[in-house]
DNA sequence: CTCGCGGCTAAA
DNA sequence: TTTAGCCGCGAG
């Protein structure tokens, strides 16, 4: 799709091409191409949002023809280069900051005098984080060693005010050029006397227009008085270190605007504005709420903003944050409680620990990152584009525990199971296709098939119902259903359920089983578009119902005047349907909830956020993101090498051979995912835990020793995944290969059994 | 290679 | 709100 890139001058526009898929950093290239502007001088913006680098064009919704502003960064001047490298706004740290100041800029040795301001003087200062002014005091003038060396004419402009910064009295003060100080503001202009054409300073919020956000300064363009109605202000606003100006910004806070203090010799100041300046103001100006949650209110309990677990503000020395969701939280309210603040570099919460060292308890999922389930464009890890449809995906997980073409219940999954979408279904092995409703071989027979109301003269009565074949349908055009539009053929998927029937096969006329439950079983999924024709849909995706059995098939002409093949199905399963009244209580009882795909949830949860101004990114709106934040290291995905004795074991394990080479595709997506598809792979079907003491039966399974050993004390000489007959005189030889690499894997997973 | 009882977006 | 029109993917 296209989108616009225009210069916030408007002087240039350019298209490009992007999916919803591209990164941010993508963009940014593909604007350094068109417009031959660095990546790094590039600022993008989005409906008043910067565009972040690790994020995605769909993760800020932007839609074709869209228009992007592109905010050029000037090559900033020496000094300011230097201290915008110090100043981290995210996470200030005083001592490094003091340090790296005095070290790198050596104008600490020569204090001097300003022509315009005095120490001591209250200023409004322009931060560089955050490019809107504050309230600071000048606490320090210096000589700009750097500037003196090229141009040694003593003007104002060579001298750095060291200012602090009062909003911010934790961090240590920062140093300043001449041209982004002030005298403080101390007078609210009343909205009659602005006039068009004036420069004033006024609270706005960048993020979102409505909010209250940090100080800037406006040349008005447009007020209007209506009667009692709130008057309109309307102009130019200049925002960053260097005044990009936003036009046509409408202003909330019209009842604040205040007049900006011109610079003024010392030596023309009079005997008021000398004290003046010298005295704060009494009351301070309102930015933006640090904590949108609870607006900063101290007595407020705030999750957000005070302690994670009760919400509580107190005793913030005995609070640690996590490094990963930057949550605070009082020692005494972990659990278990801590005595002392933690001594180690980096500190996660229970949620977010997640550490890849961590021994698994062997059938114990690990946790997912977090930071992945965070993007909406992050629902699985391929390559999901969206706006191609959920049929579009791609598989993150197979089914290995039965091979495709297994007949019957797949081990482990529940009659009831309900997936949101079919391609999960898929994913559990028990229907595989994404959109075809029959899963079969034209050899064999079918495996499995969907009722998803697509065919609207089925009729469905719960333990039977009539099925329709397939074809038949024009689907050029690169469709996926259309009407019926000629004759069905007993071929393909519509011959393998015929197959399926205890009865000679018959391509003209069909045929009927006598012994009808002798005939091949078939996993039945109902869909809940279903429902609008049958009551025995479920209410939301996708639900396994269990056994069915094809009584007869027969060929007849459908509503659209067509021969279509009709199949009734039987129901012949021993769990009881799902909605009777016993199926019911069996899934209260085994717990099943709709499954969703991995981060699918969270992923929802954001965008529905995201309509909700989110103050605190604010913080982050003038950072620059392409300056690797703390945070981004631990996203970043390494691939997992496996160790040489690891490998040596694997290699030796030739039994289970195919199983390893599909289990190290994972190897790629790092150790945590890797381990966590070794677990699932030689996940013991019977005691749902990572094989222990392993059997490897010649079909090619894997389970625990005693798991088999009790199933032949109950007579049952079949292999527990595919009742393949193993045979009473089945010799149980232990795959030590198998057992040295898995402890190799998961040391100490055999504790306790 | 062809086929298909999805799921999405954008247009109506 | 409903609906036409897409189209990646795994399966045979």
């Amino acid at each position: 799709m296209y989108v616009q890139v225009r210069t916030i001058d408007g002087k240039q526009n350019v298209t490009v091409t992007v999916s919803k898929l591209t990164t941010v950093v993508q963009f940014k290239e593909l604007v350094e191409k068109e417009l031959n502007v660095k990546c790094e001088k590039q600022r993008l913006f989005f409906r008043g949002k910067q565009l972040e680098d690790d994020y995605k064009i769909f993760d800020y919704n932007i839609n074709v023809n869209d228009v992007v502003q592109l905010m050029i960064k000037p090559d900033l001047p020496e000094l300011n280069k230097d201290a915008e490298k110090e100043t981290d706004c995210s996470d200030s740290k005083p001592e490094k900051n003091e340090v790296n100041n005095s070290k790198k800029l050596k104008e600490e040795e020569f204090p001097t005098e300003s022509k315009y301001f005095k120490i001591g003087d209250y200023v409004d200062a322009k931060d560089l984080c955050y490019g809107a002014w504050f309230e600071g005091k000048i606490v320090g003038i210096f000589k700009d060693i750097n500037k003196l060396e090229t141009d040694p004419t003593e003007e104002d402009d060579c001298l750095i005010y060291k200012v602090f910064f009062q909003s911010y009295p934790d961090d240590p003060p920062l140093l300043i050029s001449l041209k982004d100080i002030r005298p403080r503001a101390r007078t609210i202009l009343s909205i009659d006397s602005i006039k068009v054409g004036d420069l004033v300073m006024v609270n706005y919020n960048i993020e979102e227009a409505q909010e209250r956000g940090y100080w800037y300064d406006l040349k008005v363009t447009n007020i209007s008085k209506n009667g009692r109605r709130k008057p309109v202000l309307k102009g130019t606003l200049y925002v960053g270190t260097e005044n990009t100006n936003l036009d046509d910004s409408t202003i909330a806070f019209t009842d604040e605007v205040m007049k900006i203090e011109p610079k003024k010799l010392i030596t023309e100041r009079t005997e008021d504005e000398l004290e003046l300046m010298q005295q704060d103001t009494e009351k301070k100006r309102v930015n933006a709420p640090y904590c949108p949650n609870c607006s900063d209110n101290p007595r407020r309990k705030c999750r957000e903003c005070g302690c994670h677990n009760c919400g509580g503000k107190n005793d913030p020395e005995k609070q640690v944050m996590c490094d990963e969701c930057n949550m605070a939280f009082h020692i005494s309210c972990l659990k278990p409680p801590l005595s002392k603040i933690p001594e180690v570099d980096e500190w996660y919460c229970s949620d977010c620990k997640n550490d890849d060292t961590e021994i698994v308890k062997a059938g114990e999922k690990l946790k997912e990152s977090k930071k992945k389930a965070k993007m909406a464009s992050a629902i699985n890890n391929s390559s999901r584009d969206w706006g191609k449809g959920m049929a579009c995906v791609g598989r993150t997980k197979e089914c290995t525990l039965v091979p495709p073409n297994h007949f019957g219940p797949i081990p482990g999954v529940e009659v009831g199971t309900t997936w949101k979408f079919r391609v999960q279904a898929s994913e559990a092995g028990v229907h595989r296709p994404h959109v075809a409703g029959i899963h079969g071989r034209e050899s064999d027979g079918a495996f499995s098939l969907v009722l998803s109301g697509g065919y609207e003269d089925d009729i469905d009565s719960g333990e039977e119902f009539f099925y329709t074949g397939s074809g038949g349908r024009d689907l050029s055009g690169n469709k996926r259903t259309a009407e019926q539009s000629s004759d069905q053929q007993l071929t393909r998927m519509n011959k393998a359920l015929a197959l399926n029937c205890n009865a000679k096969f018959d391509a003209n006329k069909g045929a009927e089983a006598k012994d009808w439950r002798g005939g091949k079983p078939v996993r039945v999924v109902r869909n809940f578009k279903l429902g609008k024709h049958s009551k025995y849909a479920p209410e939301d995706g996708n639900r396994y119902d269990g056994i069915y059995k094809v009584v007869k098939y027969y060929p007849e002409k459908g509503k659209s005047g067509y021969i279509v093949w009709r199949y009734l199905l039987r129901r012949d399963d021993p769990a009881p349907a799902p909605w009777t009244k016993e199926g019911k209580a069996r899934v209260e009882s085994l717990g099943l909830e709709m499954v969703f795909p991995d981060g699918y949830l969270a992923a929802m949860e954001k965008k529905e956020k995201e309509n909700i101004p989110a103050n605190s990114k604010l913080k982050r709106f003038f950072t620059d993101s392409s300056e690797g934040s703390p945070q981004k290291k631990k996203a970043k995905l390494v691939a997992y090498k496996l160790e040489a004795d690891v490998e040596d074991k694997i290699n030796n394990d030739t039994a289970n051979s195919k199983l390893w080479d599909m289990t190290k595709v994972a190897l790629d997506m790092g150790k945590k995912e890797f381990l966590s598809k070794v677990e699932e792979t030689f996940m013991c079907i019977c005691c749902q835990e990572l094989v222990y003491q392993p059997i490897t039966t010649q079909c090619g399974h894997n389970m625990c020793l005693v798991c088999l050993q009790r199933s032949f004390s109950a007579e049952v000489y079949t292999c527990p995944y595919c009742r393949t007959e193993l045979g009473k005189q089945f010799e149980m030889k232990q795959n030590k290969s198998l057992q040295a690499a898995l402890l190799l894997l998961f040391p100490g997973y055999s504790a306790g059994r």
